[in-house]
RNA sequence: CGGGGUGUAGCGCAGUCUGGUAGCGCACUUGCUUCGGGAGCAAGGGGUCGGAGGUUCAAAUCCUCUCACCCCGACCA
């Protein structure tokens, strides 16, 4: 009898140590969450850095990632935040298949379309699959096969799920990596008025879930690029590493990636006095703007910059002022074009007659040439002189060249005029972590998915779709909370909602103290981590502000003798504590988070 | 795909030029000491030096080929 209870005991503490005993509370002795001193040398970014050095993820190949248990309960706590809300907007929840085949793609047209981005694969009688960059084919197959009648309309379908996109260059951690964890959902309508009312829930919801996770963030208009459609929004999660430029009015509301916020055309000046008579000078090896800028000692808002760019195979020259960038998106529209490429040497060399560098509007002949609103009142600018090693100054648009038309061809920057009032555009960086887009029946058509309406007639479903990319939530989160320490999660995103750190593991009250107080925790229904190791304070301390819980206990000899322990939100003040209260102290700031 | 760079212990690196017993710091194991901000001492374990081929008595080191990864550019639902 006693040797029984032995084993139950043994059976019972090992259960514990396993961390089965319920809940999501977990002692560090137990936990593999690998924590490194040193930055490894290939992260750059501060969510790479600290997702790395915390012992949240490892990368296993290029833009591949293993995702370690700390990692796996945040993506679970935006996973369900996503869920809840998506189920709440009327979404049902769905998995759908990695591997697709390649018939759907062909069926699609985007087989061709997609280039190698997507990954292709063979299975061993030869057949074609590609590995799921998202699953437009795949839902659109499957609803058309047995969505046959208006009254099944509306739906709305997501998955969580990895995706895969063969990525040129993966880079920056978790942020742009080749496998990824996404959210998408697919909307199916009777008609464009319900796909629109599909678009804004779903526009809803988004607000909903990203405000849940804690993070500032922004609906921007976006461009629809590849994907089509007319409608489209991204949210921006606020973040100075972020990749996509954008741009919002200080005065209304408009808000948009710079690659998608359209300019307006400026004035025409009257009676602006011409300048000087052209000169040609003479600037050997000096191509970019910004070398002829020193080398002239003039501003590049000075000059106008002569870019060479083939449409479907038709050359064209666009001007744009010369601290202004083109836009690529914006010229392949206007241009109507399917591919929009910069000119290489021999096709400069042949429209122009000079190599890279020296290209300019003034007497360039045989090719269209268009130039950007900026330039509606160029005078006494700087120009290449189509001529190896040559530049010509004092130019004036309308006396020394004419341009076919003016445009909207370059990328917005802080300090514009806003295009729908009279504010002006300031500059953000974000992380694009969700995009909504209105697709219309562009899929549906293409692969017949198409259902009777009431009067019996066939008609092609009208789609939306909706992403969010989950594991770039993640580290869209610590981009923008974190601090020379470590991470500072949001509450609704961390791991552990508070850390209590037993300072001397060799002190019985210090340890039974924290043991108490992670019982206690434990029961009240809080995600808590005993640091139980045999380890000093520092590493505790260092440890713990690295992986970021929002509230840090720290339960010394020095303060139980006075019966405290100190409390730390992650970014504030210490505060002593008295150990009967400190449960219900940490509920009550947890609530406040 | 173009240009540049790096592959040596889990992480960070030296050694390569000038061939001759594979090293350092951190991490890990054991013991003693220490214990409120990444401790000290001592003793250990861990490597097909990215891979293949070649030169040589002898290759981490020299030669050829190859692979992977990183950075810049181009590209990018």
């Amino acid at each position: 009898m006693a040797a029984s209870s032995v084993v139950v005991a043994q059976a019972a503490l090992r259960y514990t140590a396993l961390g089965l005993q319920g809940g999501c509370s977990m002692r560090m002795t137990r936990l593999h969450a690998p924590t490194l001193k040193e930055i490894p040398k290939d992260a750059e970014v501060p969510s790479h850095q600290l997702l790395m050095r915390a012992g949240f993820i490892r990368k296993l190949s290029a833009g591949i990632y293993d995702y370690l248990p700390l990692a796996q309960r945040v993506l679970k706590k935006i996973s369900d935040i996503v869920r809840e809300e998506m189920d709440a907007a009327g979404a049902q929840e769905v998995l759908l298949p990695m591997v697709q085949p390649a018939e759907i793609w062909q069926s699609s047209g985007r087989w061709q379309k997609y280039g190698p981005e997507l990954l292709r694969l063979k299975d061993r009688k030869g057949n074609e699959f590609c590995l799921g960059p998202t699953h437009e084919e795949v839902i659109v197959d499957m609803v058309k096969r047995d969505v046959r009648s208006w009254r099944a309309l509306p739906l709305n379908l997501y998955q969580i799920q990895a995706k895969f996109r063969d990525e040129i260059r993966p880079r920056f951690g978790i942020m742009r990596g080749r496998e990824f964890l996404m959210k998408d959902a697919y909307s199916f309508d009777a008609d464009e008025a319900g796909a629109n009312a599909s678009y804004d829930a779903m526009f809803a919801a988004y607000n909903r879930i990203f405000a849940r996770c804690g993070l500032a963030f922004r609906p921007v208009e976006a461009d629809t690029g590849a994907i089509g459609g007319s409608r489209s929004h991204e949210f921006q999660v606020l973040a100075e590493t972020g990749e996509d430029a954008i741009v919002s009015c200080d005065t209304c509301g408009f808000a948009a990636n710079v690659e998608q916020a359209e300019l307006l055309k400026g004035e025409a000046l009257e009676g602006e006095p011409a300048s000087a008579p052209v000169e040609a000078v003479a600037t050997p090896e000096q191509r970019t703007i910004e070398e002829v800028s020193g080398f002239l000692g003039r501003p590049a808002t000075g000059f106008i910059k002569t870019l060479i760019v083939i449409a479907d195979d038709k050359p064209y020259a666009l001007l744009l002022r010369g601290d202004h960038e083109l836009n690529e998106i914006k010229a392949k529209k206007l241009l109507g074009a399917e591919a929009l490429m910069m000119a290489d040497e021999a096709q400069v060399k042949a429209v122009t007659g000079a190599p890279v560098g020296f290209a300019g509007p003034v007497g360039l002949e045989g090719v269209e040439i268009i130039a950007d609103y900026a330039l509606i009142n160029a005078r006494g600018c700087v120009t290449g002189a189509n001529l190896a090693d040559t530049h010509l100054i004092n130019v004036d648009l309308g006396r020394d060249f004419e341009p076919r038309r003016f445009a909207d061809l370059r990328m917005a920057v802080a300090g514009d005029p806003c295009p729908r009032c009279e504010g002006k555009l300031e500059g953000f960086r974000g992380v694009e972590v969700g995009h909504v887009f209105f697709l219309g029946t562009r899929y549906t058509e293409a692969m017949g998915c198409t259902f009777l309406d009431e009067r019996g007639r066939e008609q092609p479903m009208v789609m939306g779709c909706y992403g969010i990319g989950v594991s770039r939530v993640m580290a869209a989160a610590v981009e923008q909370h974190h601090d020379e320490h470590g991470i500072c999660w949001p509450r609704a995103l961390a791991p552990f909602e508070v850390a209590v750190l037993p300072l001397q593991s060799n002190k019985a009250d210090v340890v039974e103290a924290a043991e108490g107080l992670y019982a206690a925790l434990k029961a009240a229904g809080i995600d808590a981590l005993l640091d139980d190791r045999d380890e000093r304070a520092g590493s505790k301390f260092k440890d713990a502000e690295l992986i970021g819980a929002p509230l840090r206990v720290a339960v010394g000899g020095r303060g139980l003798k006075e019966g405290v322990v100190e409390v730390k939100p992650r970014r504030g003040d210490k505060v002593d504590v008295p150990l009967d209260e400190v449960v219900a102290y940490i509920q009550a700031q947890l609530a406040a988070l």
